[in-house]
DNA sequence: GTGTGTTTTAAACATACGTTTAAAGCAAAA
DNA sequence: TTTTGCTTTAAACGTATGTTTAAAACACAC
């Protein structure tokens, strides 16, 4: 084991298989076999398997959460002060997952993926983690966005943002995307920018639909 | 235990448990105790705990497909043979899911939370059985979609209905917001054909964005 | 080289799971 | 009443899980 890299060999290990297969199918043995490591050194250097699932988060989002308020600092400190666009928003998401230091070809799939399951599959832990550590990023784009639509009532405003994260997420936690995805990584790179590129339009333009009108003609076409 | 009503109080009880802590996490011995039957019976009335899994979508979506297909069969015989739009092949979803005959009043919460899951944990016994079982009114559904959208690339339509998909079932399968359904079950109705509603608009937009155009320009305002 | 604190190891622990078994219970037919 | 076929029951089975233990191995300062 050389010198103890197993931390990060468990980290490596966890976070694959966690984005394949989802966190209660994925056992502490089937890490550790595959990180090459004994069993009781997950226990040993995380805690626990809800503290190693919280650790592969953060080797992610901590540096993903510093590119992204860059971004920010960036598109608001532009020469004047005119509107920021959805599209310019969303876009400065996908652009720090991209410049993001990457460990590997396809580590912006798996971090999807990841992001994907963290709010699908139902763990408590995980969502107080993520509320906790990363609140101040997410409500800086929360208000970002807040100023992109200011013809959006509240309560739309909020319900499509799940919409988007929705689609988002799901989109990228789908399994059988990701297996293409590592199936065609022997292509040039992992087309996930494009999938992306695909989905900033789709949700620009939901974001920004006409509010739906309470007319009994429109209740009508909508039941 | 009356006469045999056995296999309909595990239906619901696993119905209910699956919805609120997905498939891995619900056990037989928590689906068994809250239906108030033995252990034994799922196995025997059922044969295996996968199996029961399937019939609990197979009662839910029998029926629904069923007022889909009708559903699809009114819109496509109006008089006339005008286009169909995104919004009305949408709408016929969800007014399938509400005219469907209920269990309950939170029956389509579960129902589309149920959904939700089956496409995000990684059951592939489930999908398999679902795209055998279902395979025409999906196709039928693909089909319409894309009379409706002859402007869209064949790939990007593909995706969006991805898109679509996800922001629908995604929301729906936020715990959080069953929570908050279930917890109104007091009120006159629940929300979820107003979130319904809310959706429709989102979705059509985004499904009818303009193709990114693939321009150095809009490239640089995108990754 | 000895000693010390950290890391790794093999083994066991307690618990939970899905499934199976064989006996008991039960309703309707003979 | 006895028999027959289906259903329910309690108990056990085998396996897998996360976690803990105590000894061994190791690296490095003294």
């Amino acid at each position: 084991m050389a010198q103890s890299d197993t931390v990060d060999r468990i980290l490596d290990a966890a976070e694959e298989l966690f984005a394949e297969r989802g966190f209660a199918e994925t056992s502490l043995r089937m890490i550790t076999s595959k990180a090459g490591v004994n069993l009781a050194a997950v226990n040993y250097h995380f805690g626990s398997k809800n503290s190693l699932i919280q650790s592969v988060f953060a080797r992610f989002l901590t540096p993903f959460s510093a590119t992204l308020e860059s971004e920010f600092d960036e598109l608001e400190a532009r020469p004047g002060d005119r509107q920021l666009t959805v599209e310019e928003i969303l876009g400065a998401l996908t652009g720090s997952a991209v410049r993001m230091p990457q460990r590997n070809e396809w580590g912006i799939s798996i971090f999807m993926r990841l992001l994907g399951l963290a709010y699908t599959q139902s763990q408590g832990h995980l969502r107080e983690f993520l509320e906790d550590e990363y609140r101040e990023v997410f409500s800086r784009f929360m208000s970002l966005l807040k100023r992109a639509t200011p013809e959006l009532s509240p309560v739309d405003r909020y319900w499509r943002i799940q919409f988007m994260l929705g689609a988002t997420a799901f989109t990228m936690s789908s399994s059988d995307a990701l297996r293409d995805i590592l199936q065609t990584k022997t292509g040039v790179e992992t087309p996930i920018q494009e999938i992306a590129a695909r989905l900033i339009p789709f949700l620009a333009a939901g974001m920004q639909a006409p509010e739906l009108m309470r007319t009994p003609r429109a209740e009508a076409s909508v039941i």
